[in-house]
DNA sequence: GTGAAAGCGCTAACAT
DNA sequence: ATGTTAGCGCTTTCAC
């Protein structure tokens, strides 16, 4: 004797008014006699009715549900997101589905494909890169799409960031001062833009507008775990660095006690900046100077712009990117 | 001139076939003509049609979608149960709806009822306290349950964890073993029957044994911050402690800094162990001895057996009760 | 091996 | 203010 799952009609019967009505209060649409919505609302409490939001996504084509693509919820910088953009999606009465990629760009396809199958109402995207494959994938769907945390070089689509060039000129810039002249570029991956291209750049302005050449060797490219940091100070040393900015907070930390490791006092012979003041920065000691993101905005202000995007309320011929401020907090692993 | 969305009835049409031989193709049925088929696929391709996963889902009344109720994704200790959860997810082509509850009773029961309503096939839940008004929700409903890193005391929900009284005497017997009779019991709030019934069950155990009186000052109950945990070191110094267990790493590494901070050496004056072994516990120095949680697959295991409830495939009068097996690894801040 | 037809539970015109 | 009636796009008997 299976449970019988309680319908709209059932409802509509037992409240002797037509399903429409039970759908009127139950959508709080204000054209309802006070005591009609009574009846039906205590009809419905009666019996427990819930609404089938399955049914109710196919009929008004409309989910209420986002998709989320997101590298690794493991990783601090991408959880911070998620955390901003779940918040503003709860406010907008919207659901995620959270799906990680790896960033692999075979599984980013897959998932896209399935969510737009799923027919939700939007996509968040982080990824560190943007590939043409995925943006013709993206091209493929009407479906809005954002992305959090991250660049589109060819700003077809809409992201939510930083300035990535300006914020590392000023962290670099500071290790300048202090009077390094070789600093280390630590960073994942270089085909990522946002280290190849953005990072970069900033590190090389810094150094010709204060007449240092730049050197290949100086920089390092791993990718962004703490163990790959943590292996990395005999080759630094023997670079005869001073500095380093690096791109990742954990490969930050694992750079940090690399060096202490094997005796190296920081700040005194060997300066860190990282990027993402993430908790972790906070926890090692000495504590790490960094560039600070504002990392769960990133993650409401990208949920926020797609809202409007999923109500057309975005305005025409808006920027499609949107730069949030950035800034630098000095802490005890530089002068 | 909105682009027409594609629906099985166009193929079914192009392909000059009836849509339920299009249903079966799709679904993977054998009984079609491979010829048949090759003509579908090739219409399907040619138009490039995606099914609808929401009328599929009110048509089968499957969604495979399962919800997933976490405090806190920023949290390492349940972002890695997340990430073993959706992998497993994923291997068996559920998506998940993810949805941060902060702990806090009314929202995990609102987000419980908006999973029903969209029709989710299952749900997980990561939560440190199993309420009776929760419980009573959850049999509301029919849809399976498991509760991840978490315990039902009363055994009435499906539950994947560890045996934390025994994980936990094995860590305090270690730093009794070390000389220590002034242990701190340090933990999130005591109402969480993980710390105020298992954990500390297992510490007084220790003591028991061992004939150490059980002092109520030497407990220590706070949140779980990382901040918690830097400021209690002048309550710990003054109740004379000369080592620590600590129910929650981030907490841990706030204890142990905030006693290296004060001059403190760690371990030959002050012993800490810690409970989750995170990534956490090898970046702060000295690293931090720990119990091990094979957090992913709890997290892993969890969905896993899910999937199977959702199937129907569970054995009947079978265990409710899943305990992986812990460890304990010993580094740096322990003796 | 394939088709016809009846829903799945709801929304959204359109009537009244 | 309320009811009637088509769908929404698919799965699933049940025939053939």
């Amino acid at each position: 004797m299976e449970k019988q799952t309680i319908t709209i009609y059932d409802v509509a019967r037992e409240a002797a008014v037509s399903m429409a009505t039970v759908s009127r209060v139950v959508n709080g649409n204000p054209n309802v006699k006070p005591a009609t919505r009574k009846k039906v609302l205590e009809v419905i409490d009666r019996l427990d009715y819930r609404p089938n939001a399955v049914a109710r996504g196919l009929a008004s084509k409309k989910t209420t549900t986002v998709g989320v693509i997101i590298p690794d919820v493991t990783n601090v910088y991408f959880s911070s997101l998620a955390r901003g953009i779940d918040d503003v999606a709860a406010m907008y009465k919207y659901n995620i589905i959270l799906a990680n990629s790896d960033g692999n760009e075979q599984k980013e396809i897959q998932m896209l494909n399935t969510l737009l199958a799923k027919q939700v109402d939007g996509i968040i995207f982080m990824g560190n890169n943007l590939t043409d494959e995925l943006r013709t994938q993206f091209a493929r769907s009407k479906t809005p799409i954002v992305l959090a945390g991250s660049v589109d070089p060819k700003e077809e689509v809409e992201s939510v960031h930083i300035d990535y060039v300006a914020a590392v000129e000023e962290a670099v810039n500071d290790l300048v001062n202090h009077g390094n002249k070789r600093i280390a570029f630590i960073s994942g991956p270089l085909d990522e833009p946002i280290n190849g291209e953005y990072r970069l750049k900033g590190y090389k302005n810094v150094l010709k507008s204060n007449g240092i050449e730049f050197d290949e060797e100086l920089v390092f490219e791993t990718d962004s775990s703490y163990r790959s940091g943590e292996v990395l100070w005999p080759a630094l040393s023997s670079a005869n660095v001073t500095a380093a900015f690096v791109g990742d907070d954990e490969l930050a930390c694992g750079v940090l006690n690399g060096a202490k490791d094997a005796g190296v006092k920081v700040p005194e012979e060997f300066e860190v900046v990282t990027s993402n003041n993430s908790k972790l920065t906070e926890i090692v000691r000495p504590q790490l100077s960094s560039i600070t993101q504002p990392l769960y905005d990133i993650g409401a202000v990208s949920m926020r712009l797609l809202t409007k995007m999923m109500n057309n309320e975005e305005e025409e011929g808006a920027q499609k990117t949107v730069e949030l401020p950035y800034g630098f907090i000095k802490r005890a692993s530089t002068k």
